[in-house]
RNA sequence: GCCCGGGUGGUGGAAUUGGCAGACACAAGGGACUUAAAAUCCCUUGAGACUUGUUCUCGUGCGGGUUCGAUUCCCGCCCCGGGCACCA
């Protein structure tokens, strides 16, 4: 062993030694408690950047922490393999997606084994594996059969030039971002995912992930499903047979209603203007609308337009008619795509009904002021009593929701009823690298499904991808065409494959049993290690990815594969990895390559840094010089150990009562444990548990040239000795050497974590801090737990105090504990 | 626009329950060692004031408030970031 740091040296010879010992092959052994720790796993992109570095050292020092506290500890790692970017590379490289994909998983599993992450590569896969997404065809199929699958009108971001279907990312500024061309939306039939049905247990379940998850990612579910309990009006049109459903939370106004919003979208549009003066309008109109975003079309300072279809409906409280607009301000997504408009009490409307000079009746009057609307320049929106409203005027507002929602109960108008934000769950993708929706359209039969035994539907390989035309898959015939399973005729296969997010709802269970052949998953293996522990990920994935996963997790279990009702148990959200104010991507030029880092640094500063540069839930702003402080404290540490290894070859163990000039180190010692332990377990600040044991060595680096002594000798053995440990699931690689090195054998994953001694984890004296009219003015050290009377004694007797007070009456005393004494002196 | 976060020295951050603002690092400056450089080790380092102290004043995005005491709680702003359902 040389006395010079060469992590070059060391790091791959751990990896190697770790790997032939099959230190991170786990199985299921119900003696030992299990942990499932995961971190969302990769997109095979290329490279792996810096916010996978962060990710996963993040899981790499919990999932070694806690095997070394004694858990069984599972730790997978695999491939979110589907995507677009395999496509994009086939369109501009011309290279297949599978080989593209595969050997980026090649070149990043190389790159994670670099970093000394303790995986159990032996439950690798990729999603784009046919034994991985036949499984998943498997649920399609069965969700189908239970009716949580349905096909339904959806409109899809079309660029006429490239005759294509964009997602929303290709989608610039509303022009296809290869062409340029002005892109707007087209109707297309989709397969849905009836999320909506879990809407109430996904919204109630939040309660139980409370203990575990951020607040603000439970907050932000919370929204996302946004419930709002209101009332269901039914509107009947006049000279048709059709009726108007508006969702409302405001029924209180319904005798303000002076006519009707519908989105551009709704069916109904259609039908109203048909063959009358105003079709050509109103058509126009739509599809003018339909060539604005979504983000533009809702925001409050967008000019809010509309055309009168031709006709109208009846308020079914006041009988008045009501003209029926098409408005490009409301959204078909939300409750039912119609709004009945109160310009007196809705902005919205007010600016509509002011633009096109439409009735303002005012029902709701507030105690203090009188509303008119020939004065209003905005809509009153606040609380009230009802006027103009019949039998309900001088009702409080508040009542009146419920009192006008049971009236029209009773004329079987409408009913109270629970609105959800959340929209079903849209999974069809014209795209090629995904997996195949299994379902075949025969003309006896119509819509059928794949059997069983024939999963899974493989996606071909050989097919030519131009990013211009149909999905390639409509263009491969010996995929398309098909014989029906019902009744053996000729059929065609649907060419959309999946969502990429279907896969990753529910990879965390397959990592349980990746290799079982007859069935989805292993329940026996399903039941030891579900649900997982910890799950770490980025912060942008808090609502769609999250709620998706918790979904299909709990269809799987509706579907008798799985028992758990939620897939995480606590989820810790990392943040984003920024360079220069922004975040670091390709485009903007300010992309750090880890590879070069470990090259320069090795993996253990590589680690050490990432952990150290900012707590796991916030931002990390990179800075190039900060690697070199952690590869510095590395260095002083190896010194450290190698300078005092002789002694501690041939130290004593910990002795209970230690030299008093070594008093100190132990208590330090204590201290520390304890501090890195609590961050560890209960906070995840890593960054503070490595300055607490830079401390440490701070204080060693003070000491180490004067201990002789075999007592003290010991103190020094147990100090270092316990940062070796305590720094292995930081930085392995340099923390195995080391522990060599002073003569051990065993590898550190599997050597317990250390305690700590209360007695010696406590300080025996405190600084006070004296104030004097809540003003800091003296710093006086006592024995911890110093009564308040004695306290104030000291503090009295000090002359800067005695300044301050002059002559004043002390009127209080304030004391907290071992912290603060704060007297109140003032005349 | 809507939902959710964040803002502390030259920089990254610390302050765990309302109780000493700036731990630990980086950078900068000074010194030791060296023929020299690198490496290493030691010291100084929020701003300002003077009476240079166990000193005072100011200071946690901005403006108010609650409190003996506010980076922490409340109200109103400003700025930055994440998500917004076809990026993953």
């Amino acid at each position: 062993m040389t006395s010079e740091y060469k992590p070059k040296e060391i790091e791959p010879r751990w990896q190697n030694k770790w790997e032939k010992s099959n230190l991170f092959e786990v199985k299921a052994d119900t003696e030992k408690p299990k942990y499932y720790l995961l971190e969302m796993f990769p997109y095979p992109s290329g490279r792996i950047h810096m916010g996978h570095v962060r990710n996963y050292t993040i899981g790499d020092v919990v999932a070694r922490y806690k095997a070394m506290t004694g858990f069984n500890v599972l730790h997978p790692m695999g491939w979110d393999a589907f995507g677009m970017p395999a496509e994009n590379a086939a369109i501009e490289q011309g290279i297949r997606p599978d080989k593209w994909t595969y050997e980026n998983v090649n070149y990043m599993k190389k790159q994670l084994k670099s970093m000394g992450f303790s995986y159990d590569w032996d439950r690798e896969y990729a999603t784009c594996d046919p034994e991985y997404y036949r499984w998943e065809q498997l649920f399609f199929i069965k969700m189908y059969e239970k009716g949580l699958v349905y096909r339904d009108r959806h409109f899809v971001n079309w660029c006429d030039t490239c005759m294509t279907v964009l997602a929303n990312e290709q989608v610039e500024g509303g022009v296809c971002w290869r062409c340029g061309s002005q892109v707007f939306l087209k109707e297309a039939d989709q397969w849905f995912f009836r999320i909506t049905k879990y809407a109430q247990e996904l919204l109630d379940d939040i309660e139980k992930l409370s203990k575990g998850w951020p607040e603000r990612v439970l907050t932000m579910q919370r929204n996302w499903i946004g419930r709002s309990t209101g009332t269901l009006i039914r509107f009947q049109i006049e000279g048709l047979s059709e009726e108007i459903e508006v969702f409302t939370t405001r029924p209180d106004t319904l005798f303000g209603a002076t006519f009707m919003s519908l989105a551009p979208e709704h069916p109904l549009v259609k039908i109203l203007s048909k063959e009358s003066l105003h079709e050509k309008e109103v058509l126009e109109f739509v599809d003018k609308t339909l060539r604005e975003d979504k983000i533009t079309r809702t925001s409050e300072t967008y000019e809010k337009s509309g055309v009168f279809t031709g006709r109208y409906c009846i308020n079914p409280v006041t009988g008045s008619r009501m003209p029926i607009y098409v408005a490009n301000f409301v959204l078909y997504d939300y409750g039912t795509g119609a709004v009945m408009a109160v310009p007196a009490h809705d902005q919205r409307d007010f600016e509509f009904a002011k633009k096109y000079a439409l009735p303002i009746i005012v029902v709701i009057q507030p105690e203090d002021e009188n509303i008119d609307p020939e004065t209003m320049d905005s809509a009153y929106e606040g609380q009230g009593r009802l006027v103009n409203s019949v039998e309900f005027n001088g009702i409080e507002n508040t009542d009146a929701i419920r009192k006008i929602t049971s009236h029209l109960e009773k004329i079987k108008k409408g009913s109270s009823t629970i609105n959800f934000r959340l929209r079903d769950w849209g999974i069809s993708r014209q795209r090629y690298w995904g997996a195949p929706i299994p379902m075949v359209f025969c003309n006896k039969c119509g819509i059928v499904p794949i059997k069983e035994e024939d999963l899974p539907v493989m996606l071909p390989m050989d097919v030519e991808i131009t990013g211009k035309g149909r999905s390639p898959l409509e263009e491969t015939t010996s995929f398309v065409n098909t014989t029906c399973p019902r009744c053996g005729g000729p059929a065609k296969r649907e060419t959309d494959t999946m969502d990429t997010f279907v896969e990753s709802s529910w990879y965390f269970i397959r990592y349980c049993s990746p290799k079982c052949t007859d069935k989805p998953f292993d329940p026996d293996e399903v039941a030891y290690w579900m649900p997982v522990d910890q799950y770490i990920g980025g912060i942008e994935h808090a609502i769609l990815h999250l709620l998706y996963a918790r979904f299909f997790t709990k269809v799987l279990r509706d579907l008798g594969y799985i028992d758990s009702n939620e897939p995480f148990e606590r989820l810790l959200t990392q943040g984003m990895v920024i360079k220069d104010g922004a975040k670091m991507s390709k485009s903007k030029g300010n992309i750090v390559d880890p590879e070069a880092l470990i090259n320069t640094y090795g993996a253990d500063a590589t680690r050490l840094f990432s952990l150290f540069a900012a707590p796991p839930e916030k931002d990390m702003d990179w800075s190039d010089k900060g690697i070199e402080g952690a590869y510095r404290f590395l260095k002083r540490f190896w010194r450290l150990v190698v300078d005092t290894k002789d002694k501690i070859i041939s130290g004593l163990p910990p002795v209970s009562e230690p030299p008093k000039p070594l008093e100190g180190l132990k208590r330090k010692t204590h201290q520390t444990i304890k501090k890195v332990t609590e961050d560890i377990e209960t906070r995840f600040r890593f960054n503070t548990a490595i300055a607490a044991m830079m401390e440490l060595v701070n204080e060693l680096y003070k000491i180490k040239d004067n201990i002789d002594q075999p007592e003290e000798i010991s103190v020094l053995k147990e100090a270092i000795e316990s940062l070796i440990i305590m720094l292995s699931p930081f930085v392995p690689h340099i923390a195995d050497e080391l522990w060599q090195t002073i003569g051990h054998e065993d590898m550190l994953l599997k050597h317990p974590w250390p305690g700590y001694d209360p007695k010696w984890a406590e300080e025996t004296t405190v600084t006070i801090a004296v104030q004097v009219n809540g003003k800091m003015r003296a710093k006086i050290p006592m024995p911890k737990d110093t009564q308040k009377s004695d306290a104030k004694a000291l503090a009295l007797r000090e002359q800067n105090v005695k300044r301050f007070i002059k002559d004043s009456p002390i009127k209080k005393v304030i004391y907290v504990p071992d912290r603060i004494i704060n007297i109140i002196a003032e005349p």
